[in-house]
DNA sequence: GTCTATAATTTGATAGAC
DNA sequence: GTCTATCAAATTATAGAC
């Protein structure tokens, strides 16, 4: 699949995986070069700066990750909890990597300004998301502030587990964490 | 105080700075000498190679940090964990600051191995502290398996906090976050 | 679209004078 | 301990041929 798709697509997958694992200021364009099978000089082609390519990178993943999770009233409650925490343990499983704008986000201070308003996007948009699947509990009938509180400890909780567990034993830490939240 | 302090502190807090603000993929030793006001090569008298410094940087913290909680059983039980997020809390609010090893485990895959080492002794140690206050808490008898999960808990949602503090509004996000741990 | 060639800058690091 | 001088390598980026 992947060797099938457009250049394009070849260098933001492989910026992609190298902004999750080692973060935006610790790979080259040479490092995308060797990955996908051209020159430097040619990604200037598709993206001017690295700065148009981490921000188109940022972009796609907070699309894809939507899109992912699809909108908030489709399944029960419990059931789109648990696919949320899925969607990041399956971001760590596939190669110990961070999500993308949790990494951009502690890097934040660092990048240049388009992503950062590209990386900023990505958590209003699931808090936007997790509001709205917490305010739809119909059991407790919480105010929107209760549930933007609910929202930022989830993602907060999620952000700081791939830290953790990355640090520590891996998956197996990140297990234990997500437990109490799945129970 | 920073000002009468020898080379190598001014060195290591101004490292600390740059690596809590921006990684330790983001800094160099041109930053480093223009802040302490020294020629870059003054700095490998002091430390050999960046990784020295990254490693001492990250040494020191970790002490830092244990030493300023105290020993475990030193306060009450609501006491200890306000104290622990207060640290999380000062921590941010010295200008948008990560935790030290907060950081470094984002970027743990880009570090040298000695950095790596260093780093997560900061999470073991936590980890450690965290457990015994959580297992001093006469109410319930918790298990050691119990109380693992209560830190591992805090830790990473103290750690993500940060992050996404850092990329919405600020100090005002980190405290909705943390107000309700402190309840 | 991709290449070669090259530029301009930055980087971590070393040698040796003072 | 700090400096000057210097290094080799890496970095992002551009110009222009194919």
């Amino acid at each position: 699949m992947s060797s099938t798709a457009d250049t394009s697509t070849k260098i933001m997958d492989a910026a992609e995986g190298y902004i999750r694992t080692k973060g935006y200021n610790a790979f080259s364009f040479r490092d995308i070069a060797a990955d996908v099978g051209i020159k430097t000089a040619s990604i200037h082609y598709h993206f001017p700066s690295k700065a148009d390519l981490g921000a188109a990178v940022a972009e796609r993943y907070t699309e894809q990750f939507l899109e992912a999770l699809g909108p908030p009233d489709r399944y029960t409650f419990e059931e789109q909890i648990s696919r949320y925490i899925a969607a990041f343990r399956s971001s760590y499983s596939s190669g110990d990597q961070m999500c993308l704008c949790g990494m951009l986000g502690a890097e934040i201070s660092s990048l240049p300004e388009n992503m950062i308003v590209v990386s900023k996007v990505f958590f209003v948009k699931n808090l936007l998301w997790l509001d709205q699947v917490y305010l739809s509990k119909s059991d407790d009938n919480i105010s929107i502030e209760q549930a933007r509180q609910k929202s930022l400890r989830l993602l907060a909780l999620l952000e700081g587990g791939l830290i953790v567990a990355r640090s520590l034993d891996g998956m197996a830490t990140f297990d234990q964490l997500i437990s109490q939240e799945l129970a």
